[in-house]
DNA sequence: TATTGTTATACTCTATAACTATA
DNA sequence: TATAGTTATAGAGTATAACAATA
C-alpha cells in the first residue's frame, strides 16, 4: 500500500527496499485542495480494493450493490442518476454483476423500457461479506487519517451539498 | 458541469431541460468517507478539465509542469515518485509535454540513465497562463463548497501525512 | 419526439512485463 | 544485480454516438 509521502516518508525500491527520497518543492500545488482530495482518494481506493481483494469487488460495484440493496426494484436510469454513473457504463457493470448472479434485470410492469434491479438470494449473501470488508476499509481509512480527522472529514462532505 | 445531488438537487434532460430526481437511500454509503471524497473529487477534475481547457492541459500534466518549474534539472524518478505517478506513465506524459515544446529532457551528467527535467521558455509562458487557469479553478472549488468548508478541507488534508 | 437500455468507439489512467543502457 | 527510462499490453473509468424498443 503507497503512503502519503512526507519528509520522512519511504519509498519501496523494486528489490523490497525502502528508501527515504529527497524531498521536492510542490510549487503551487500546495494551495491546490484537488491535490491533496486527489492523493487521498487514490489511497482510498487502492485500500479498498485490496481489502475487498478477498470478493474481488470494485468500488463503484460495490456502491451499485449497496444502493440496489437500499432501493429494491428501481430502474438502471434512477440508480445511474444517483450515483453520477452513465448510462452505458451502468448496462456494462450490470451485466458482469448480473453474470455473478448478484442482480436481477426483469422488465418493469409500469414501463416496458425500464429495467427493475434487485438482488439475488446469493446477492444478498455476498453483499453481507462485501459490507463487512467496506466497514474493515473504513477503520483502514480512519487510522490512516486519524480517527479525529477522518470524522472532520466525514462532517464536512456529508453535510454539503 | 455536474453538481453533487441533494433532495432538491435538478439533472440535466437530454433535450436540455432539468428534472428533479426521486430520491434514493444510500444505505450505507452515507459511513463511507470514500464515498464523498470521490464525489468531490470528480465534480474537481471537471471543473479543472474545462476552466484549463483553453490551454489544453489535465490535472496530471498540471502537476508535473508544476514541479518541474518549482524543481528544475530533477529527474523523471524523483518528480514520478514525488507526484506517485509510474515511469511508464510519466515517460508517455513528458513525451506529450515535450512535443508540445515545454519541456526538454537532457541526459543528465552524473548519472547517464537519468534525464534532468526542464521547462523551455516557452514553456514558462504556457505554464504563467495555466497557473491563472488553475487559480480561477481554485475559487470555482471555494464557491462550490463554501469559502470556510475549503479552508477546513486544506487544513485537514495538507497537515496530514 | 423523448427516454431506457444496449453496443461500439476512443481516450485517459492504472498496472504489468519486457527491453535497453547504464551503474 | 539493480536502476532509469522506454515501449507494449490489458483493464477500468469516462465520454460519445448510434441504435432498437417503448413512451
Amino acid at each position: 500500500m503507497k503512503r502519503q509521502k512526507s519528509a520522512a516518508a519511504r519509498v519501496k525500491t523494486r528489490d523490497g527496499g525502502e528508501m527515504v527520497p529527497e524531498s521536492l518543492a510542490l510549487g503551487e500545488l500546495d494551495h491546490r485542495l484537488g491535490y491533496f482530495l486527489r492523493r487521498l482518494q487514490i489511497w482510498v481506493f487502492q485500500d479498498f480494493i485490496q481489502t475487498l481483494g478477498p470478493m474481488k469487488v470494485r468500488p463503484a460495484q460495490y456502491s451499485v450493490l449497496v444502493v440496489i440493496e437500499a432501493n429494491p426494484g428501481r430502474s438502471q436510469a434512477a440508480i445511474g442518476q444517483m450515483l453520477d454513473i452513465e448510462r452505458a457504463r451502468l448496462a456494462r457493470l450490470l451485466h458482469e454483476l448480473e453474470r455473478r448472479q448478484w442482480v436481477t434485470r426483469r422488465g418493469a410492469r409500469s414501463d416496458g423500457r425500464s429495467h427493475a434491479l434487485n438482488l439475488t438470494a446469493s446477492g444478498e449473501t455476498a453483499l453481507a461479506k462485501i459490507k463487512r470488508l467496506a466497514e474493515q476499509h473504513e477503520f483502514h481509512l480512519a487510522a490512516y487519517v486519524g480517527v479525529k480527522r477522518h470524522r472532520q472529514l466525514m462532517d464536512l462532505l456529508r453535510d454539503f451539498g
